[in-house]
DNA sequence: ATCAGCACCTGTTGGC
DNA sequence: TGCCAACAGGTGCTGA
């Protein structure tokens, strides 16, 4: 699931939420992806207070008081669900894509948890000093945040046409140019810009890039507004879904007709995953 | 130095 | 209907 918006979404949510409780417990079946150790996590966290919570690319950092911070990713199918005494039971069912699969949970002193649901295993957390989270590598080499203030046009275009001979749809994956982009809104913003996939970032022109920028800008504005996307399994911490799927122009429309122009939306390999796109209204 | 390809997991979908 | 391959939103490692 989670780029941006859907990260900036449950950051959001949980700066409202969590933030001055204190950690009574934390628990993990599924300790492998807890680092250092769950039992070194489980004693680092006990006892402390939120601080506050941030988004480093698609990374979540909860800051601690005791001068620890926690580092989350959620990588493809993880959720962060916070769940007090009263919605505890809200969406208990079975085969739940969301509380089917609850790996982690933390216990506050109030009665509240936060239960990490992964229903892939691939999302991780990890305890380290507050003052090194900043050096941590995958957040070290992130590039800047798509949705920095301080990202100009000419920024975005230095970042992503490092190497001329490289395609446009595989820069806007890449984490160390630009932070915060993934499968979904890369078809999306190429679709904006009417730019197709598979361009070498060297003939776009300078209209292109202008055109790139901005539609990057406005899909995951758009998006975060709308509390992100869910294609079946996004979940923001109330474990509602997002409402940016309504919106989708060509994301795994592959087979059916373009919302603007009515021709068939194409599907290609780009790398190891899908790229989607308009030959009409896609150059 | 770069980059394609796979590995990490579990579930769903589509073709035969 | 049953089986099997392909596919799924992210990233890190390996090896060519």
């Amino acid at each position: 699931m989670p780029e941006l918006p859907e990260v900036q979404t449950v950051v959001t949510q949980l700066s409202k939420k969590i933030v001055d409780k204190r950690i009574d417990s934390f628990q993990s079946t599924w300790k492998k992806n807890v680092f250092p150790s769950s039992m070194v996590f489980a004693r680092g966290v006990r006892g402390a207070v939120i601080k506050g919570v941030r988004r480093f690319g698609k990374h979540i950092v909860i800051d601690l008081h005791n001068k620890r911070s926690i580092v989350i990713h959620l990588k493809m199918t993880g959720h962060l669900l916070v769940k007090t005494r009263k919605n505890k039971n809200a969406h208990a069912f079975t085969r739940d894509p969301v509380n089917g699969y609850i790996r982690h949970i933390f216990t506050f002193t109030d009665g509240t948890t936060l239960e990490f649901s992964d229903m892939r295993k691939f999302g991780w957390l990890r305890i380290l000093a507050t003052s090194t989270v900043e050096a941590l590598p995958s957040i070290q080499t992130l590039g800047i945040d798509a949705l920095s203030p301080q990202l100009s046009r000419s920024l975005f275009r230095e970042r992503l046409a490092i190497n001329t001979r490289q395609i446009v749809g595989s820069v806007l994956l890449d984490q160390e140019r630009l932070a915060g982009i993934g499968n979904i809104y890369r078809s999306e913003a190429l679709f904006l810009a009417g730019i197709r996939p598979m361009r070498r970032v060297g003939t776009l022109s300078k209209e292109e890039w202008q055109r790139l920028f901005v539609s990057v800008r406005k899909v995951l504005q758009h998006a975060a507004r709308l509390g992100g996307m869910s294609d079946g399994d996004f979940r923001d911490t109330d474990g509602l879904s997002g409402r940016f799927q309504r919106a989708i122009f060509v994301y795994r429309r592959n087979g059916l007709p373009c919302k603007k122009c009515g021709t068939i939306i194409q599907r290609k390999k780009i790398g190891q995953r899908s790229a989607f796109y308009c030959s009409r209204c896609q150059c």
